[in-house]
DNA sequence: TCACAAAATGGACAATCGTCCATTTAAATC
DNA sequence: GATTTAAATGGACGATTGTCCATTTTGTGA
């Protein structure tokens, strides 16, 4: 009566994602196998097939499905700040570098997948769909910025801005990859808003303000 | 007479390291095979475990190979500049997005480590020891800069911009394996340069201005 | 040129890989 | 409660993995 049939299987499918990304974070890609995720999701052998048609499929799907939460996570925030590009942009740097999104379980499996990208379609184009999307956001931001700045080809520095702020939190997030533990938000968040301000001086004067320098 | 025994063993060595790398490079780690390697290096099967005791060591070596590469690329370009901070700014960063040592098969190699690098005690030891020593050039270089600038606490300064810079540098990077094709070496310079003018507006004038703006 | 030894070969081997399907389980319908 | 059927099971399967060593090749020194 309540679909009760197809609540358990789609509950079965989302355990194999799940199981999928547990491996992936834990023991890499490489050691990801067939039996080491039905092993974690707990289910049999044939559900991979069942599901996804085999394990290429549902490593593909695992991938979408990790780049759609870190998309949502930081679009979810946005929607609890202002409308103002520099409200946008500030609230994409934190969140960006935020416990929430970047945490050793998601950079690890952000990182493995990448290391993929380049001799896998599909993932390459779930990689590029994420940073694409993300791109847009941090672009509109900027260029409403750079026009109440008054720049001369607004759209010129809009596209810098994004260029640069983007290289930087992609830098910050190999940081974080490579020493997890010794990694410093704050000095993070104080280095990409010391550029913001170096570019736009009078949007990012207060937010510098706040962090310790 | 010559040492030809000794000499054709470490040619093979070497053959068997660089069919590692082309390997990587072309189909990443996970389809790096034992059998992929040999066929690559045109030698038998027992090779592997003859020079290295097993396929594991190998990645490893070729992985600290690669690493060591890198840096003398960097360390050489070093030596035909001269000797202020600035100078050897530029050249690490113009060093870094050169064709020389940013490009596709580099790219593939580096990303396809990392990735890995997590769940690989030896293949992480290699990418901190790239990373430290890149970081140590960069920061001396950063700390002649702030002192000459007349900064208040150089060496907080020259942290920063080093952190900062390389930040940026790994962001262009990742730019460049997702999009080796589009990616624009100018720019990407152009972007840095502008985050190094925005930190030291005296030292980075000119070279700014020798870019394209 | 011959004997020695270092180096290289390539196949045997057990272990593990991912796929797939005959069978069993259990929810949905009558 | 009986019947139907979608979902889940788990083992068989051939292919491929990395290791290792008995054998062959080949450079070196006598």
């Amino acid at each position: 009566m309540t679909g009760r049939r197809q609540e358990i299987r789609e509950r079965n499918r989302l355990s194999l994602i799940e199981a999928v990304l547990d491996s992936v974070a834990e023991k890499g890609i490489s050691e990801t196998s067939v039996s080491e995720i039905i092993q974690r999701a707990e289910l049999s052998r044939g559900m991979i097939h069942l599901h996804f048609g085999g394990k290429d499929n549902l490593v593909d799907e695992a991938a979408r499905y990790s780049s759609e939460q870190y998309y949502n996570g930081i679009y979810d925030l946005l929607e609890t700040t202002g409308q103002t590009g520099q409200e946008h942009i500030e609230m994409i740097v934190r969140g960006d570098l935020s416990e929430t999104i970047l945490n050793k379980k998601n950079v690890s499996i952000w990182y493995a997948f990448r290391g993929e990208a380049r001799n896998r379609a599909a993932i390459a184009a779930f990689s590029d769909t994420r940073d694409a999307k993300l791109r847009n956001l941090v672009f509109n931001a900027f260029a409403r910025i750079a026009k109440e700045a008054g720049a001369e080809h607004p759209n010129q520095v809009a596209r810098d801005a994004t260029h640069g702020t983007l290289a930087m939190l992609e830098g910050m997030w190999t940081d974080y990859l490579l020493h997890p533990d010794s990694f410093d938000r704050d000095e993070a968040m104080r280095i990409v808003f010391r550029f913001l301000r170096a570019m736009f001086p009078k949007h990012f004067d207060l937010s510098g303000a706040l962090l310790s320098e």
